[in-house]
DNA sequence: TCCTCATTAGACCAATTGGTCTAATTGAAG
DNA sequence: CTTCAATTAGACCAATTGGTCTAATGAGGA
């Protein structure tokens, strides 16, 4: 067996809500990419919201766990970690291209949906604390408020990824995104 | 007649997509909002498709173009007409709570409609410049970049408009606008 | 070998989707 | 008043939606 059909169907759905949405995607859609019979799709999921949560823990949580994860320098100022995982962010074809995929779920559902609210919500935490922690251990200047910084960094890549999904591209992501790191590089004591 | 049929559905469309988003949107919601019968929806618009793109035009666009829309204070320096602008989005409670309507439907549509993405696109363009214009004519160091300049800006707000739609809240988005207020500041002569 | 249980297969279903069409009803101009 | 186009009304439609259900399959352990 190439690939336990589970995580098939979490792949490829996880690639088809990321592009067309929650809504934008059809069970029909899901059976076709994973060329399975639709018994074995709802044998592992009871209906389609519990795989979309499904995906959103196990494909778009790791993925934002992953930000900050890449060979740290040695003795590296903790603000530095978190600029080059800004510019790494350009190296990611469909980041640029489609955005984030939990900002992009979390605009689509937060809303209309509580469930995934919540889910979407303490992914973000996460990641906001990650940054937090980073921001604590780098040599900003005291005055600064270290939590509203990380909502700012994370609210500035979400929207700089967001500039014209498709015509988007790395250059226009990293132009806008130098500004976020030159305001950073002023916050250093 | 209180409202003319056609506005009226251009009304409660923006409303539900804005919320919805254009797939969650179906159209007996629409007739249920409007309250009227298909007929009349139909007479007015073909397709949902040309309905909504309807909305683009004669919602959305003046919405955006309402951006800087406030009584300037005479000599003012255009950086502070910016900053105004920034924080008035502050007082608009459906904004801190939905985020950008522009945004969201770029973030559904643009990716799997090229209608969508060019419309969408030409609305994103005109703010960008008007944001141009204001920083070419403020007292701004000359060797800033202001065309990414302009689109940080607007991928800020984006972003901090986006943070955690349901629970936001007003605070939450000024105190990360306030970190994009201060980097502008840097960049005055 | 037989049994068991997870899995696969796909026919089937009610509800809803976006959209069409014809008939009735207006309201304003001549 | 009559005329005629704009508008309203809603029955109707094929296609698709998310989801159920029963039967067949198959691999591993006793």
């Amino acid at each position: 067996m190439p690939q336990p059909t589970r995580e098939k169907i979490l792949d490829e759905v996880f690639k088809l809500v990321y592009i067309h949405g929650y809504n934008g995607t059809s069970m029909s859609m899901i059976l076709g990419a994973c060329e399975i019979p639709k018994g074995s799709l709802y044998h592992y999921f009871r209906f389609k919201k519990e795989m979309v949560l499904a995906v959103l823990r196990e494909r778009i949580a790791p993925r934002m766990d992953a930000f900050y994860h890449f060979e740290m320098r040695e003795g590296q100022d903790a603000i530095d970690t978190i600029i080059e995982a800004l510019l790494n962010v350009a190296q990611k074809e469909e980041l640029v291209r489609y955005g984030c995929p939990l900002n992009r779920l979390n605009q689509e559902m937060s809303p209309v949906d509580a469930d995934f609210e919540a889910a979407i919500n303490m992914i973000y935490e996460k990641l906001k604390q990650k940054t937090v922690t980073l921001l604590q251990n780098s040599s900003i200047k005291e005055d600064v408020a270290i939590d509203s910084l990380a909502e700012f960094i994370i609210a500035s890549v979400w929207g700089s990824l967001s500039l014209s999904p498709v015509q988007s591209s790395k250059e226009r992501y990293l132009s806008s995104v130098t500004h976020l790191i030159k305001y950073l590089k002023t916050l250093k004591k």
